[in-house]
DNA sequence: TTGTATGCGTTATCAC
DNA sequence: GTGATAACGCATACAA
């Protein structure tokens, strides 16, 4: 147990050199002399020095961390491509601060405080909503830069953006159905002010009218992405006279509890009905029948967005305003769509 | 776009105070006397200063960050309690920096230095393993004060620790199955070197040999909370010449697969066999049947984690060595369960 | 109650 | 290639 942490002074002093070599060996090893530089590495483990981050942040004028932003921690789907995030900035030395969105209280002003108090280097933001509270502390911090989109976005601030390709895996969906010979395909879609939720319902909607289906309004149900609001639709989508052969869910979670609340009122998946998800979360393939449903490549998404930012963290990334990635996606076919009754 | 951040300085000439005067505002405001607090409020506004979080820390040794440490990011079960850790924590001013122990590469040595350098203030870990390196660190830093134990635990470090009644919500299960009639009851416990599924496996045993059940040695089978160990547990369970009527699975994934599996083997649940899990994940209650299975206060555990830390940063918590907090389980009886067949 | 002055541990700007 | 030294922006002991 030492006294205190030993500081650059003293690893000087051990290995007979200036405070600013030793500052050198830490940060550019190349302009130092081979014997030196092996000295002032003896006297660093032997001091068991380790830097002051707060003293090289002041001096530097950086964090050396990054803000994720997550609408709902708690969602698994999120919760998977924070991990590749976290796993890309670990690996380049940036820690990583969690922020959830959702989170009534401080969240509005506490992600412009982060930026505002130069606490942070950049943003990942899962969150396709950006408040104008926030928007402006990057505006007057020079962040804008600094901040990429992921999963969701927005089109209101011209920023760089990872995200599936919505439009194909929708298309994946309803060629897929129409090939098994439906007609007659309902639609569970997100909330009306997400992104993704516009993206697909307005890809179903095109796809069908390329196929010559014919939606009816009844058939495009308002979901959340919730378990709760796949077995809503499901009661509502049911109930009505004129039944769909199959149902595209925006979400795997709708998805199951749709298929759920149907074996409950004793329709068959997918010999009554087929349904499709959106996502292919881990239980899709542990279940009976298997979820048929869009693979989103999840690391893939958080992999992308956190080397975009690193790029544009080191300068690098000269591209301004939108540039878009598109994450592959893939129709996995499991069990639960089949030819209609 | 301003030209460059205002510092402490600036809002002391527009107020027409001294440096210090406006730091005391910040800090202590009761120090002040009514007027001039009010003159530096309106220059801190007009101004749009902010603190500078780097400069504070290096000036307090504080770093106003806390680690959470959680095994396997993508697990929807941890990012629960990440969740509602983040809830309290942020709302008392701390940071909260995540990093996964199960990546490979940086972990081992990441932890130790964010205490080394300073970065950190405590921390919340979900994982019951802590490495020497982490461990040694946290001696040298005489930062052991300052973490806590969240769900798993170690009995190697006298550490606080929250976690669920684990033993209860066993006897729980074993009881209500004993009720329902089941004498032979198999266990899915969680992999060997896991303080959760070691003490849920020992008080299965403990309480079946109050019941006075005879459990052989093939009924307990060791998984790994995973999806994919639940689907292998039922293919030896089922393949057994001495089939249990009853299974335990010590997580709902576990249950969900073997239940999967039953069903695909032609097993039906709960008429041929019962089946209960632990967690009481929310898909629980969205399947057909539902799951019957043990609660956990997620929310619960995430926010007296953080509660406990937040009072030892504040120095009040006094109390020495391993101080334990049991959260609250229940058992949820849902369709899985029955009298035996 | 308020102001003055110093130092927190580093890095960057000069010299040499 | 290396050393002396001045910031970086804030909080606090001490004076007033």
């Amino acid at each position: 147990m030492k006294k205190t942490q030993p500081k650059i002074k003293d690893v000087a002093f051990v290995a007979g050199v200036s405070t600013a070599t030793v500052s050198r060996a830490l940060t550019q090893p190349d302009r130092l002399s081979a014997p030196t530089r092996q000295k002032v590495f003896d006297a660093i483990h032997s001091t068991g020095y380790r830097v002051n981050q707060a003293a090289r942040n002041l001096r530097t004028r950086r964090a050396g961390a990054v803000l994720v932003l997550v609408p709902n921690l708690g969602n698994p789907f999120f919760s998977a491509i924070l991990s590749s995030i976290n796993d890309v900035l670990a690996a380049n030395g940036y820690s990583v601060l969690v922020f959830d969105s959702q989170q009534p209280g401080a969240s509005e002003h506490a992600v412009a405080d982060c930026f505002l108090n130069g606490s942070v280097d950049g943003m990942i933001t899962l969150d396709g909503h950006m408040s104008d509270a926030t928007g402006h502390a990057l505006r007057s911090t020079n962040m804008m830069q600094q901040v990429v989109f992921c999963c969701e976005w927005s089109d209101q601030w011209q920023l760089p953006s990872i995200r599936s390709n919505n439009g194909l895996g929708t298309r994946l969906v309803v060629d897929h159905l129409v090939a098994l010979g439906h007609r007659r395909i309902a639609h569970v879609a997100g909330p009306a002010e997400n992104i993704l939720a516009e993206v697909r319902k307005k890809a179903f909607a095109q796809r069908c009218a390329i196929h010559g289906l014919d939606i009816s309004p009844d058939w495009i149900v308002e979901g959340d992405f919730s378990l709760g609001a796949g077995a809503r639709a499901a009661e509502r989508i049911l109930a009505l006279s004129e039944r769909p052969t199959a149902v595209f869910c925006a979400s795997d979670a709708m998805a199951l509890s749709f298929i759920t609340r149907c074996q409950q009122l004793g329709v068959a998946v997918p010999q009554d009905i087929s349904v499709v998800g959106f996502d292919d979360i881990e239980l899709a393939a542990f279940m009976e029948p298997g979820l048929t449903t869009i693979r989103q490549d999840r690391s893939g998404l958080g992999r992308l967005a956190a080397q975009e930012l690193l790029a544009r963290l080191r300068g690098e990334q000269k591209t301004e305003g939108a540039h878009v990635i598109f994450a592959p996606v893939a129709l996995i076919e499991r069990g639960t769509t089949a030819a209609p009754p």
